[in-house]
DNA sequence: CGTGGAATTGAGGCCACTCAAGCAGTGTGG
DNA sequence: CCACACTGCTTGAGTGGCCTCAATTCCACG
């Protein structure tokens, strides 16, 4: 089974053996965090970037009043933080959300990369753009959307990002956040979060118990969220 | 006067003469267009890039019940649908909010610029990382701030944005939105975004009217809007 | 069997929404 | 030059979605 990065990348266009050989060359040593742990401070300035190879992680910012909001979020294959390879300086922090375990790529590994492997480059770039679309989407779901839409259309994006690197089972899927992440998702409070899933399952679109999630009607529950995959970017084309 | 383009990377890092010379080389014709055209249609997939000269505009997104979520706003200089460079399908709308200028690029001429100038494809790649970086600030701004405090900030980083292009002239610009436009980016109804920007004015802050405004207490209006320039990128450093 | 974290429920309040009307500035045609 | 539309800003009133605070239930685990 290739690495989940390789899956994802492949899904959008072809990626050659000898690219899918530099990519993995690049990654270096694997690390190990906790739940709950910070993986990259708010305004630090790393040398490497790291990918996701095992669990589900978070770009978070804290407020003043103590209040989070999570603006990303991440399944393996991701990258958590390329982004850092030219911004240089985090804007956010990176957690994990659940146990994860992570390889390091250094920025100097990449940029060689930007210098030698134009097509390989363009689809980093692509993976980072990807993250600006997903982003979008969020701001329009925050922006415009029900709660209850808003939880719909989550598990919407979970499901589809999820299955692309095999992490879905027909139609269920695992979802270990609690309800308190969710609200840092969501931008809600807690108790609305948990009750807006509870309609969400009164609708029958969804039964969802236990971090196990299962889509009982797909139809149902893509009309809720006005879901359309379109800024997934899932077609398979030349880039 | 360097194009805005120039001024906006130069900002991030040294842009040599050479590299100027292909970025102006790159763009192709002038379009105008009135306020509220549509500039790229959502689901179209355009062969082209577009860069804004003059004028302000929106990435938008309509909803089944009619309604508008704003999810980027661009200044000259800006890009506005590069990432369609390597998305191909767009997942939104651009539409003018003023009336515009704007220069065109091929995707096939930006294909050559990744393929023979690795430090301007970094800095075009960098482009887009800014944006998804000001994605991230909108998700924290509107999942978890007042209705007030989230006018704040914007006019905070349209400050700064316009700043960077010259288009402000002491502590003060131009920012001709109507509270309509306001509203979807803001996420708010029109109503509510008229009683929050007139707090705002009432706090001392800011005066705003006939589309001019004034920053009277840049201090207090930071500390309103909890605004920290790091996610805009606006160290000079080599990328 | 006790403990702690997460999920759930209840009650009350506030922020933001909708609907609707009034006002001000600007452009247009008679 | 004025009546008039038209658009955008402002205000009022009433409603509802989401919030806070607090208590209770549930469940995994030591």
């Amino acid at each position: 089974m290739p690495h989940s990065l390789v899956l994802q990348l492949s899904k959008r266009d072809l990626i050659t053996a000898n690219e899918q050989q530099v990519l993995l060359n690049a990654f270096g040593r694997q690390l190990r965090f906790k739940a709950g742990a910070e993986i990259v401070a708010d305004g630090s300035r790393p040398m490497t970037s790291l990918i996701l190879s095992e669990g589900i992680v978070g770009r978070a910012k804290i407020l003043a009043n103590g209040t989070r909001q999570i603006s990303a979020l991440h399944v393996p294959g991701d990258f958590l933080d390329l982004h850092g390879f030219l911004l240089k300086t985090m804007a956010h922090g990176v957690v994990a959300l659940t146990d994860c375990l992570i390889s390091v790529v250094d920025h100097a590994v990449l940029k060689n990369i930007t210098e030698t492997a134009p097509h390989l480059s363009r689809m980093l770039w692509l993976n980072t753009l990807i993250d600006g679309s997903i982003h979008r989407e969020w701001i329009v779901r925050m922006g415009r959307m029900s709660a209850t839409a808003q939880v719909a259309h989550l598990v919407c994006e979970m499901f589809v990002r999820l299955e692309i690197v095999n992490r879905t089972v027909g139609r269920t899927f695992t979802f270990p956040l609690s309800q308190i992440v969710l609200a840092d998702i969501l931008g809600l409070s807690t108790v609305h979060a948990n009750r807006s899933i509870q309609e969400l399952r009164r609708s029958g679109a969804i039964t969802w118990q236990n971090s196990r999630i299962e889509i009982s009607d797909w139809t149902m529950l893509v009309d809720i969220a006005e879901f359309d995959s379109t800024y997934l970017c899932l077609d398979f084309e030349p880039r």
